[in-house]
DNA sequence: TATTGTTATACTCTATAACTATA
DNA sequence: TATAGTTATAGAGTATAACAATA
């Protein structure tokens, strides 16, 4: 035989990685869809409020949460100017611009967009998700994940990919 | 502390819910840029390949194909017709329309194309998902998630949002 | 000069609604 | 008229590159 292509994947993993997809992939649908109607929120940002809002200071440096959140600063700008600017003074101010790393900080407007939404998204979550996954499972699920989320992150994230030399 | 609202989501539940969408975030935008890069296609049109070249006849309905892989009949027509027009004669040429319900059906071309991108495919899975996985873990998590996904392609599919009437 | 963040811009994707064709 | 699919269109999100500011 000429050059057999290194063995493809095992079903069993490639069915886990589809189902892992096809499964956060219908859920993050329906989420949106939540989101959106209770309170003109995308996901991206919900996860923005939703960082801030139960992190120990509200506050973040905006690298750190490009990097958790969205994949771009330039993104992360973005999506944080819809905060400000879509419900002034409302969710993700920014303190003016002391020093180049400037953080973002949640206002209790935010935090109320934060409350008036959650409700809503926890009962999609419990219908669409947690219902077939009971907690020892859900348990389960979530320390089969773990270290391939650190691992993950341990790659080298997207904001930090190298600048081109000007 | 006045009104508690309606006890939130459990942290384990809540856990494995954070993990599922990042865990599939991250991997799904590292794949969708190795398939750009390979052979220049997005998620949803090598999700589109997949399942014709994967399938018995290499035929599928339309409206079958974007239950399963987009949310809207349009964004089908349109995935497709990117598919056809991209690499004529390529990928997912379509048998001239007999009657309502067409068909889409893979090529040799679009098998071509699959086969290329899939050894680059099955490395980002590999890298990023399965060297944390083990087998065992692999079929534990496809075990979990099995469920979840039946019980959310029960709901409604989108592509059957009942139309507006005229 | 190196790092951080913003702006400008261009492009991809997606969905809704209107339209065509078929049964 | 009901169902399947396409087209028109408009909007949202994203990323790259150029730019400004800070240290």
């Amino acid at each position: 035989m000429p050059t057999q292509p290194p063995p493809p994947l095992d079903p069993v993993q490639l069915g886990a990685y589809f189902a892992l997809i096809e499964v956060a992939g219908l859920l993050r649908h329906a989420v949106e869809q939540q989101l959106r109607e209770a309170g003109d929120l995308s996901y991206v940002q919900f996860h923005l409020l939703a960082r801030l809002g139960y992190s120990q200071t509200g506050s973040q440096r905006m690298t750190d949460l490009a990097d958790d959140v969205v994949y771009s600063r330039s993104g992360l700008t973005y999506q944080a100017g819809l905060l400000e600017r879509g419900r002034p003074d409302h969710a993700g101010a920014r303190p003016p611009t002391t020093s180049a790393a400037s953080t973002a900080t949640i206002t209790d407007a935010g935090r109320e967009l934060l409350a008036t939404v959650m409700p809503g998204h926890a009962e999609v979550i419990e219908q669409l998700l947690l219902q077939k996954l009971p907690r020892a499972d859900a348990q389960a699920l979530a320390d089969l994940l773990a270290p391939v989320r650190d691992h993950m992150r341990s790659t080298p994230p997207r904001s930090a990919k190298p600048r081109r030399r000007r």
